[in-house]
This record gives structure tokens, sequence and C-alpha cells, in this order.
DNA sequence: ATCCAGTGTTAGCTCAGCCTAACATGATAT
DNA sequence: ATATCATGTTAGGCTGAGCTAACACTGGAT
């Protein structure tokens, strides 16, 4: 069980989805995107490598190990959760949902995972059998 | 506005507790809490010093400012809004509820204080009106 | 009054995470 | 083929947060 910081998670999760949409992970652009410079990605994805979650060699495309996909994949299903719950039930806007949601993915349990995962299923199909609560809902939270 | 580190937050926080509680507070109480050496609080409390957080002369009972006091009581606040809602409606168990508390209460926004806060407030309130609403929660969570 | 235990402080170390500045590499355009 | 620019790497420094080990203070028991 690698043990990894909410920053390094960070990181992998960033990598992850660069690849997914890019087809590759350059270190420049984790910078841009991260708001930090190339020498702090180095040093993270020297780390990382260190750990077994990417692969990274000089001058080489990032790519993710298969423990780095499982993990970025976790990361990613626990800030889609709470960005859910945010956006869906308590309304907030899509800024402040994924300002919170990337902060507290990092450090929520599992067990918090489970509940607002069943929570937020639970509501949705309450607010459709219930349309009532549905209005209640919108107009105390929507101003 | 002083600005000040999630751990940071989390000594004022203790302070405070056991400001309330006992009427002062020692260092090496803290330092149990936490579980961290005294040196290490001996350090951070130097910091909320220099922030005007708390008043701290060697070898003198520790106690917090108005500015500490004011920060120290947001933070409790931010805690027992998060609390309330994953014990008495995730119903996560007291040990997860607050663990997870502990650790949301340093990284959420204002405007997700605000919607938690009104959110509980409107659950409770609906559960009253609806027993049945209360009913199927209830078994949704716990088993 | 003195000694000891508990409590508080200091020095010096490690690590993660950031920075700047300088250097190296690689791809491209002439 | 070489000069240039974007990109990647290394060196060296800073801060927050932790540690251990040694030292200092204080108050209570003898």
């Amino acid at each position: 069980m690698t043990e990894i910081t909410p920053n390094q998670e960070n990181y992998l999760k960033t990598i992850y989805l660069e690849v997914e949409e890019k087809g590759y992970a350059k270190m420049s652009d984790v910078a841009a995107l991260l708001s930090v410079r190339k020498s702090s990605v180095n040093a993270a994805l020297n780390i990382l490598a260190d750990k077994k979650l990417i692969n990274y060699t000089p001058y080489a495309k990032i790519t993710l190990t298969e423990i780095g996909l499982k993990k970025a994949r976790e990361i990613i299903k626990r800030f889609e959760t709470m960005n859910n719950f945010f956006l869906h039930i308590l309304k907030l806007s899509r800024e402040e949902a994924i300002a919170n949601s990337c902060k507290i993915e990092h450090v929520m349990s599992e067990a918090l995972f489970d509940r607002i995962s069943e929570f937020y299923e639970f509501t949705e199909e309450f607010c459709k059998q219930n349309p009532d609560y549905k209005k209640q809902l919108d107009s105390l939270l929507v101003k």
C-alpha cells in the first residue's frame, strides 16, 4: 500500500486527466495546469516514479503504471462523487463545487465516499418521486 | 487578514477547546492531544504568536487573542456544521464523522459552509414534516 | 533549602513542496 | 548543419511541519 500525500494525489490526477484528454502528458502542461514551476513538477514526478505510480524517464512522455492508473481513478471517483453532490444537490456554482471537491477528494474517508454516493442516489430518486420535495430544495438553495 | 495554514488552524482550535474545557491550555496537553512532540507544538505556537492569534510568553499559560478567539470560533463552526451533517444525516459513526470533519473544516469554502448549514436545517425540518422521508433515509444509510 | 519530576525551550536534523537561476536537450526553421 | 526556442533537468534556497536529544525552569516533597 503505497502511501501518497494529498499533493502527490493531485499531480497523479492531473497527469491522468491530461493523458485521457490528449493522449500524453507533458511536464510543462502539468506545471501550467497546477500553476507551479517546472522544477516543482519535476521533483514531484520523481517521487511518484519512486513510488511506482508513473513511468518517468528523462525527456520522455509521462505515462501511468497500473497501480498509478488505479489510484488516479479512485481519486477522480472521489472527486466526482463530491462534485455531484455539491453541484446538483447543494447547488453550488461550478467553480465553488470544483474548488471544494478538489480539496476534499484528498482527505475524505472511504465510508464518507460510500455514504455520500448512496445519499446522492437516494436524493435524486426521491426528487423524481416527490416533485414537491425537489421544489422546496430548489427554492431553498438557489437565489 | 492573517493567513493561516490548515495545521495552524488545528493548533488554534485545540487550544481554544482546552481553554474552554479546563480554563487554560498547556503545551504538553496540546502535544498529547495532537500526538506530536512538545518541540513541534512550541514551534507552531511561536508562529501563531507571531500572527497575533495567541499570547505565548515563555513558561506561561497559553491564551487566545481577540482575533485568535474569533478565528477559532469560525473553525469550530465549520467543524460542527460538517459534523452534524455527517452524523445526523449521513449517519456516519462518531469517529468517522469527526475524522472527516476535522480534515474538511480546514479546506471548505464559505459558500459550502452556508449551503450545508441551510441544507441541514431544511432536511431536519423536512424529516419532522415527512416521517416517511425520514424512514427511507434511515433505512438507506444504517445497516 | 534542596532536589526531582514534570514541563517548557533550544539546537539541529529530515522531508515535502515550493521557488529562482542556470544549464541541457531536442525539434525546427533557415 | 547550425542557431533558436521550447522543453526538461539540476542546483541551491526557503518554509512548514515533524522528529530527537539536550538543556532550563518551576513547584512540590522532603
